[in-house]
DNA sequence: GGACTACCATACGGCACCGTACTGTCAAGC
DNA sequence: GCTTGACAGTACGGTGCCGTATGGTAGTCC
């Protein structure tokens, strides 16, 4: 009779919202999911809402320390840093970025998350910004072509969550040369 | 006592998949908007997912007539050809894309649909791969461009789905060389 | 061993939805 | 005027879900 904790519901609640939606992160299934009824849900959470909540908030908190993580790497001239980015972004398993897929198309309809995104979003952006800018790009132009980097991530990202498959390596040495065109 | 016809039906359910996405999509709702009763909708449909269906169907065809009314404008420049095409996909309507946006979650989950948007996306990247083709660049190097304006317009019209302001003018300007970059 | 706490099960009322069966209603054509 | 067919309404059984109430159990502390 495994107990659980709030951690592992929020989990569970994560990947049922990854692979199906916030619409399909429902309580009974993922109780039943887990082995046990929902009558432990509650204990842990008062509502349904709630459980979505954390999952929002864990996701920010994951996101922000990815940023970091690549923040931290920190000793390597900006556009080779921009390639391990690309690397890292353009890699991301599948099932993590399904999830911040299903979270986007929540964001549209729910103001709270969609301040999230959006914070998460100007958190990333500031950071390419500031890769590019380092490269030796205009400030104003680097912000431009961060913002055009992200949007070709975001849509990587949901192509490739209906089965399409990864930019090529060649794909991205192309992109690669265009964002640093003319420095 | 308006009488329905089937078009009334995928028309409400369309409209209500691009604000709610396919699981907002309940035939009894539907008939309450339209003010009328279930009833009526299973004398047009057999069921559910048969409007769904239909749904998906009538995307298909608009999204084709799209293209073309784009390729029909044939008697310029490929390179200004590409900014007329930037300026009408980049400021589609937010409704038509909010429907995109819908499909192609939708198509995460359902392998049908994920037929029908790989067609459409299909069509579409031919089309711009054509362009920078005939703009000059190898028939390769085209393709992967392409495929990354197409992944930047996906990730741009998803970020307008919850808010985000569209690409400034500069900004496309920017993508614009960039991806006739070497030309 | 009794009390207390943390956690889980069971059972319930209520709602929204699906799809079906059956009953009107109105207009067109004979 | 009567019939027929296209459409809409009503009523029903069934399911999946929410949140609540209440009771059970296993470990912990005295």
């Amino acid at each position: 009779m495994a107990r659980l904790t709030p951690d592992d519901w929020i989990r569970a609640a994560a990947r049922q919202m990854a692979t199906g939606g916030v619409d399909s992160v429902r309580v009974e299934r993922l109780a039943k999911g887990l082995k046990v009824s929902k009558g432990s849900f509650y204990w842990h959470f008062s509502d349904r809402a709630t459980l979505l909540a954390e999952v929002l908030k864990a996701w920010e908190e994951d996101s922000t320390l990815a940023v970091i993580a690549d923040v931290e790497r920190q000793d390597e001239d900006p556009k080779l840093k921009l390639w391990a980015l690309f690397e890292e972004a353009f890699g991301a398993p599948a099932e993590h970025d399904a999830l911040e897929s299903a979270i986007r198309t929540w964001a549209s309809r729910d103001e709270l998350v969609e301040k999230v995104v959006r914070r998460v979003d100007r958190r990333r952006l500031r950071f390419v910004s500031d890769l590019l800018s380092a490269a030796g790009l205009p400030q104003a132009e680097a912000l431009r072509r961060a913002e055009l980097l992200y949007c070709a991530l975001i849509g990587e990202s949901v192509r490739r969550s209906y089965g399409q498959a990864k930019l090529s390596r060649k794909s991205l040495r192309s992109l690669h040369s265009m964002l640093l065109m003319g420095t």
